[in-house]
RNA sequence: GGACUUGUAGCUUAAUUGGAUAGAGCAUCUGACUACGGAUCAGAAGGUUAGGGGUUCGACUCCCUUCAAGUCCA
């Protein structure tokens, strides 16, 4: 619509004899309960045209739709100038979807982007708030690929600490050597049961403590299991063998759980780093940061920031002992990312409750004078809560990932079996087409919603199948396919169009937009953005089926234009989905 | 004590970043040629955008304030 732009710019100069710049231009799309496509809004140039907003249009849309071959006519109400694109320029602008292949990718931005998410805790398996934490990440770095950025995901494994050092030991005492093969119990699940069964001990000898007169806070210290829990800890840092063993024997375990969890969301990595391996660094960062004179010590050895004239706190960076706090590490563990390679942004998908942290952490490599500490963001999201309230690992309150998977499955599969449309597939396709639609709606539930607000999941009220749902917008896609293989023709010939209804104007003009959304969304990290614009293309496309005849068309030139329209949705319906990390069937 | 985030219809949410009568879905009600696939479409009803004030041609959006929910910092 540049040349909207350019013909507004144009038309300000000989009526006003004024230069603005293009951005002055307020350009937005008509709303559907007016007539017209486009909408340029002449409030702002009142100041200018010094006439009133009515006027004001009317003499810009008598100059544009005189010099502009495309303007068909327009409209004024109040400060809004509404304008109608011909039927050539529309055809024309499908057209130019159509021949182009890559239609909505972009070239290679030349710039690298690392995409840090799911980074899971080793002593439990993935719940819920998980999931949406590994859709998001996998979904944003989809998103950037499209948009341009050599992207590299990346995932940070907590694998240590007295976390881990809790399941371990809960195991040794009470597990009598029960494995994933012994119990048939998959290992996250199976590590994540000791990790349970580790507190509810450690909370009764807490009582029995209360109730020899120790105070809650000195009851809490002073439980044997805590205390043989923190010895454990400083044995695995020590080295010890059988310690070193164990620890290794478990997060295998949860590992290989792992692996069956994420290859059913579809998700994946380049790159894994070990907190085993990353825990120690950052201390030569204090060394540097105490050199420049970022970072002050106190009295009692601890070292310092001081962050207060940026609104923000002191901030500890290293224990007056010389051991590392969180940020010592994030800061190594950054340096080290960086190191390796080299990208010019970095994005940690990290739930909103450490907004503090990242705001900390970035601010000091600034200060610090890392170059590429300006390319750092969190994309923060909201914690998805239960209507009792915050999951909790440790009291069991969470909606585990692979169950919820599953039952998705199970509702896709019974709906799907009512249904009765999918006689003639074989088991496995039936089968995958389950979890195609399973997914699909558990996937896009979460995705459409912004990141950063507040998930409320009422695990009582089943995930929607129909409406603003991913299977909708598979349905559409199938339905499309349908069609076009009904059919049957290669080639969509339609050189005399001169005529378009209003609804594949709408659809043509939907279609071009699908570049903007993606450098939008991506701009923003936001795939609830394409999430919408895919659902608002399907129900598009449908209002379009429902009025217009495709395959009983006469005119064999009409009949091509709608089958190529419906050939080129059911592409971006396509590909919008696989960015969310969703696939959608032929048939369903 | 300080800081951050969120608050839109009964529920889940959108609003082109300051633009028109706040747009959808679910649930409720009504309708769609025995259908190119009804997991669809068309329509009705549902709103003081948490409350109050301000900025201006114009505010869900920006500023101030109160309330509610959540989180973080010693």
């Amino acid at each position: 619509m540049d040349f909207i732009i350019q013909g507004t710019l144009q038309a300000v100069e000989a009526l006003y004899h004024t230069e603005l710049k293009e951005s002055d231009i307020n350009l937005q799309e008509t709303r559907k309960e007016f007539e017209g496509e486009v909408t340029i809004v002449t409030f702002p140039l009142t100041r200018i045209s010094k006439k009133s907003p009515e006027q004001t249009g009317n003499e810009i849309g008598e100059y544009l739709q005189k010099n502009l071959p495309h303007i068909a006519g327009f409209n004024v109400i109040k400060g809004f100038l509404n304008l109608s694109l011909t039927s050539q320029y529309l055809i024309g602008n499908f057209r130019n979807i159509i021949s182009k292949d890559g239609f909505g990718t972009f070239p290679a931005n030349g710039k690298k982007i690392m995409v840090e998410y799911s980074s899971p805790n080793t002593n439990k398996p993935l719940h819920l708030g998980h999931i949406r934490n590994n859709l998001l990440g996998y979904s944003v770095a989809e998103i950037l690929a499209a948009s341009g950025y050599d992207v590299i995901k990346a995932n940070l494994v907590n694998d240590r600490g007295i976390h881990i050092c809790k399941s371990m030991l809960a195991w040794q005492k009470f597990g009598n050597s029960e494995t994933p093969q012994s119990s048939g119990m998959k290992g996250d699940h199976l590590v994540g049961k000791y990790y349970v069964i580790f507190d509810k001990e450690y909370k009764k000898q807490i009582d029995e403590l209360k109730a020899a007169g120790q105070t809650e806070e000195e009851a809490k210290k002073n439980a044997p299991l805590i205390r043989e829990a923190q010895q454990m800890l400083q044995k695995w840092e020590a080295g010890d063998e059988e310690v070193i063993g164990l620890w290794k024997m478990m997060n295998g375990w949860v590992y290989e759980g792992f692996d069956v969890t994420y290859k059913k969301l579809g998700v994946n990595f380049d790159k894994y780093y070990y907190e085993s391996d990353t825990y120690l660094l950052g201390k030569d960062i204090i060394d540097e940061g105490l050199a420049k004179g970022v970072f002050f010590r106190k009295e009692d050895n601890s070292v310092w920031i001081d962050l207060t004239s940026d609104g923000l706190d002191e901030k500890l960076v290293l224990r007056g002992d010389g051991t590392s706090v969180y940020i010592t590490q994030d800061m190594g563990t950054a340096q080290l990312k960086y190191d390796d390679f080299k990208m010019n942004e970095s994005i940690y998908v990290v739930g909103n409750e450490q907004d503090y942290h990242f705001k900390v952490l970035f601010l000091i490599l600034e200060k610090l004078g890392k170059s590429w500490a300006k390319g750092m963001y969190h994309l923060s999201y909201g914690m998805v809560d239960l209507p009792s309230g915050k999951m909790k690992s440790r009291e069991g309150t969470v909606v585990d990932a692979d169950d919820l998977i599953e039952e998705m499955i199970d509702t896709a599969r019974q709906r799907t079996e009512e249904l009765g449309k999918v006689e003639g597939l074989a088991e496995s396709e039936k089968e995958n087409l389950y979890r195609m639609i399973g997914l699909g709606a558990l996937k896009y539930f979460l995705l459409k919603v912004e990141p950063k607000k507040r998930l409320l999941f009422d695990p009582n009220e089943s995930i929607d199948f129909q409406g603003h749902t991913g299977p909708f917008i598979q349905y559409t896609h199938a339905r499309i396919r349908s069609v076009l293989s009904k059919a049957n023709v290669t080639s969509f010939d339609f050189d005399g169009l001169n005529a378009i209804t209003p609804t594949e104007r709408e659809l043509i003009l939907a279609l071009g937009r699908y570049p903007e959304i993606i450098a939008a969304s991506a701009k923003a990290f936001s795939p609830a953005e394409i999430a919408n614009y895919a659902y608002e293309l399907a129900k598009l496309y449908n209002k379009f089926y429902h009025e217009e005849p495709i395959l009983k068309v006469e005119d064999t030139e009409i009949k091509n234009f709608r089958l190529s329209l419906s050939n080129v949705t059911a592409a971006i319906i396509k590909k919008s989905m696989n960015m969310l990390g969703i696939e959608v069937p032929e048939r369903m």
